[in-house]
DNA sequence: ACCTGAACACCGTTCAAGT
DNA sequence: ACCTGAACACCGTTCAAGT
């Protein structure tokens, strides 16, 4: 099995060029699985990046051709599906939750959720266009129960959960692209500054330069929690 | 220079199946511009969506070849950017902005935000990945104009600015990518209601039924507004 | 049940060439 | 200055076939 597998690669890797990953890979080929397929996913998105992975690039990765994907998953959107869904997990608040600091735990959980989507960019492209997943579900599912359980009105709740997910999503999504392309950036900046006269007030402040992200996510998020709390 | 074209077309027509768009086009083809580039590719992408978007399919409807685009343009990123930043022109609020109501102003310009990019759904998929064009930096410089008018101080503008823009971004994904896909939201309240011993707060609200997605928006934003306030 | 290669119908883009 | 077709190196996916 494992000679086989080793077999097919080489062959591949004659076909074009050697694969460094080949090398890496061969010790020990478990089979295929669902679980391995999503696992590498992530792994391929978080080096190359949304437009990275590809069936075949992902085939390669895991030491298969690339149609034996098509087993376990019906198409490449699904490949996105679960892999965005699969690094949402939440794990929770450090401690145990006896705490009654509900505004302590949504500002918990949504830098969390933040600071996930940060560590793979990719993520927070993917997230508008896919599917929820039982993650995210969960997730949602969370942060209801504990507004819920701070006294807001059933009537009020869904406002509430969507006011709180738009502002992270934003913040995220925002956040993602600036940091996707720090020359954009710069350039965006420079060319800002050559066209003050167009733009004088977000020059002046600088918007584009602000680097104190993480502070302003938390300002903001305060100023919304304010805005929601007298629901209770 | 008609006869060329539609010359080049019927050829075209002839080697892929007849094309429905070449009668339409064939009246009076004018010289390949920028502006009908961008225009067309908007067409397109609202007809299509982002992956209907294809360097050969705009040449098409454009009644070009492929490749004379790429004198007008770097590649297809820059078509993208380029649509994505001609749908957000502001035309601004419908009366003369004499007023002091910058509570309105702001309402009025996120609002109108939001409604164009849903109505051309495929701007809020792309906006996470594009660069910041003239038309998205007048809208921030509008906002911090109006908002610094409104006395919020210098440190805490961008703070305000981001918070806002990060809420309207959030909203406007999150509901174009539920529009997206009335199937995947009825089959995912479906199964939330399968499995609602794992997410009964949610499933109990319908959170993802709750069709009054113009109000919540409103709502959210008010929140967020009355946190902002005590600012100025 | 699980995996495979060949083949199809596409892509974006380079290039050398036309006017 | 503006446009072109042929060609290259890719894609995702169907299909008929292997084990």
């Amino acid at each position: 099995m494992a000679a086989k597998r080793s077999g097919a690669q080489s062959k591949r890797s004659q076909r074009k060029g050697l694969s460094l990953r080949s090398v890496q890979e061969s010790r020990s080929e478990p089979p295929l699985s669902l679980e391995r397929i999503v696992a590498t996913a992530v792994e391929l998105l978080d080096a190359q990046g949304v437009d990275g992975l590809t069936m075949r690039r992902l085939a390669d990765r895991l030491g298969s051709g690339a149609m034996s994907l098509y087993w376990h998953v019906a198409n490449k959107e699904e490949v996105y599906d679960l892999a965005l869904d699969s690094v949402l997990e939440y794990r929770g608040p450090p401690q145990i939750a006896e705490s009654r600091d509900w505004r302590g735990e949504v500002v918990h959980m949504l830098e969390d959720w933040r600071a996930i989507m940060l560590r793979h960019p990719w993520s927070a492209l993917l997230l508008p266009r896919r599917a929820l997943g039982p993650n995210i579900l969960g997730r949602l599912e969370l942060l209801s129960k504990t507004l819920a359980g701070a006294g807001v009105a059933d009537a009020d709740l869904n406002v509430a959960i969507w006011s709180l997910w738009n502002y992270v999503m934003g913040a995220t999504v925002t956040r993602a692209s600036f940091d996707l392309s720090d020359d954009d950036r710069a350039a965006a900046q420079q060319r800002l500054t050559r066209l003050s006269e167009h733009y004088p007030t977000i020059e002046r402040s600088r918007l584009l330069l602000d680097n104190d992200w993480d502070g302003a996510f938390r300002k903001g998020l305060d100023f919304l929690l304010d805005g929601l709390a007298p629901m209770q």
